[in-house]
DNA sequence: GACATCGTAACCAAGC
DNA sequence: GCTTGGTTACGATGTC
């Protein structure tokens, strides 16, 4: 870690991972954008925001249900 | 914040807070204690948790769909 | 799990881990009150949490922590 | 929102929300990937981490912190 | 014993 | 400016 070979690499990860942040940033952005966008559209971005969150609960409870028999198979032993 | 009655008044905040964290650390022995004493029964905590996680999760569905219309019925001047 | 004891008795064993978990949040809570009270006399509760961490923290990570993070600062050449 | 033409635009809108998010999520999961892929390499993500903190940071602002944290401990006799 | 996953806690930013 | 929601980071737990 202390050798040239090793600092370089972790410069090199380093700026990857930055340049990935920023990348989500933009996206960030963008999503932001969108809200705004509906907003000067008449839409309340507020309820906008509680269907969408809405929905990806229902989405992520089925993917739990389905996880949850899938435990029980496992323990019952039906592969 | 120099002076001896705020340092005074800072310990003792600082210690009601470790006090409470350490009773929080309490409760979450006593909930692995439930755990290990329901796994020496023959049930199996992996299963157990996820049950609970998805009750969890329904309650608080239906709080967001409470929310949800909340909000819809303030959007449309119902008070 | 099949039987009707077995079920009754995951049923309580569930119940009362959820007993437990309502009780931890509302030590939680307390905590949190205890924050806000310190804020409302002036008090920075982020810092009041840095010195929280300390007091816990055995001082001998502390300063490997520290010695591992100027190692790398170093490695990449920030003063 | 109650004529069609109106919850057509809305759909639309979250769609688009909804697909953001989910090319959010996936350079989030690229940013985790390179922290294993460093952590393989034998580099400790949480210094990284710590790295990437004090690069974004401002420099003031580093030292007003410190400052604030040595009043506080000198206050609580701390040494 | 290391890895991955999950749950929790802290921090930050946005909105009211 | 205060509060709330979202995000990130950390620690713990269970697994392989």
């Amino acid at each position: 870690m202390t050798d040239n070979v090793s600092a370089e690499q972790l410069r090199l990860l380093i700026e990857r991972i930055e340049r990935l942040e920023e990348e989500k940033r933009g996206v960030s952005d963008d999503i932001k954008d969108v809200y705004g966008e509906a907003k000067a559209t008449g839409f309340d971005p507020k309820i906008m925001r509680a269907i969408i969150r809405l929905r990806k609960m229902e989405k992520h409870q089925l993917d739990e249900q389905d996880a949850l028999l899938e435990t029980y198979r496992q323990a019952l032993g039906m592969a």
